[in-house]
DNA sequence: GACTCGATGTTTACAGTGCTCACATTATCG
DNA sequence: CGATAATGTGAGCACTGTAAACATCGAGTC
């Protein structure tokens, strides 16, 4: 974790953490079978300081707002701690180690409950999901540079503008209008 | 990309393409600056690729059900070239790459015209971000197995009832508590 | 045609990595 | 106290990214 903090993801390797422990390079084998044992046992701490990090935010969210702020806590998580945050989601998940789908699970349960709390009519599964996969998207795309990130509170205005967004929407009574698609104007170019 | 089809991001290595175009080890630096420059050629044609994908799914959105279709081959691009995915969107972009910026960009600009077109009365900006996130988190989601994806219709079932779960949520009239700003003041350590 | 020069490829080399194995040390507990 | 499991060591292998010096080859020019 230290290792991560101070010079990212690419620093991580088990000879790293090795020469950090002040031992030798074979010596972390007998603590993780491999580096991605090593990894897993990262990204379950991650997992849990998350949860914490949200509780922080605010404990048990039931209005939209309460939940858009939580939401910007998600995604201020990934980018203070963006080799945590890919370590925990950007890799191939071990779905063998326990640590580390009891974490995931228990995220995923969070995010269930606040979904139920603050919208007790929906389909709390599927809202669930979408919840989660809203956040996680904005945190992903920002880490990528795919949506620009000048400042913390910038950040945190879109994220509440998007989900504000989505949430306001009102289903239009699909009438598709008569003159219908504006020619190829939205195709994906390139 | 046939290494990526064949045995996963794992083993793309310089070396690698080196061995597969039948060159020495070091050739591949008179065509690539270093990894990342690889990486970052590969992502742009899997821009390129993801767009023509999503256009073959439909070509200019309108409706809802259409917005859905699309989403679903988005996260279908993402479980079925994962070490692509990975590579577009799992790496801190080079920000660097003109190719890459721009097919990024084109990308943000057809999720902004669906949006456009399928709810002219919102704010588009603010909800492309969110459809975009939304199917991104969605597929990185399942990519990492935080959801459980038997099969591909399935799958696409998911996608579409999250979506539906959240274009159709109606907003609880929770008035914003007087005091609390909306760009997430209660979030810890901002 | 000879000649230059830029693009491309080759060789060799180095440092770092994951990982294994045989061996040493240490700690714990019956 | 001594057996035994846990932990650490060293050397070594195959692989990677990257660099530098050297070779080749082709297109265009005199």
């Amino acid at each position: 974790m230290e290792l991560l903090e101070e010079s990212g993801e690419t620093a991580l390797s088990l000879r790293a953490v090795a020469r950090r422990a002040g031992v030798s390079p074979a010596a972390p084998y007998r603590h993780y079978a491999d580096r991605q044992a090593l990894d897993s046992a990262i990204a379950a701490v991650g997992y849990r300081e998350l949860a914490e990090w949200l509780a922080a935010a605010h404990p048990s969210p039931s209005t939209p707002e309460q939940l858009a702020s939580v939401a910007v806590a998600y995604v201020q998580f990934a980018l203070e701690r963006p080799a945590l945050f890919r370590i925990m989601f950007g890799e191939s998940c071990d779905r063998d180690n326990d640590e580390r789908v009891a974490a995931t699970a228990a995220v995923s349960a969070y995010v269930r409950s606040i979904a139920q709390r603050t919208f007790p009519q929906a389909d709390a599964e599927a809202l669930a999901t979408a919840i989660w996969a809203l956040v996680h998207g904005l945190a992903f795309l920002y880490l990528d540079g795919k949506l620009d990130a000048p400042t913390p509170s910038a950040v945190a205005d879109r994220v509440t503008a998007a989900i504000q967004a989505l949430l306001t929407v009102t289903r239009p009574d699909a009438r598709p209008s008569p003159g219908e698609s504006r020619s190829g104007a939205g195709s994906p170019g390139v």
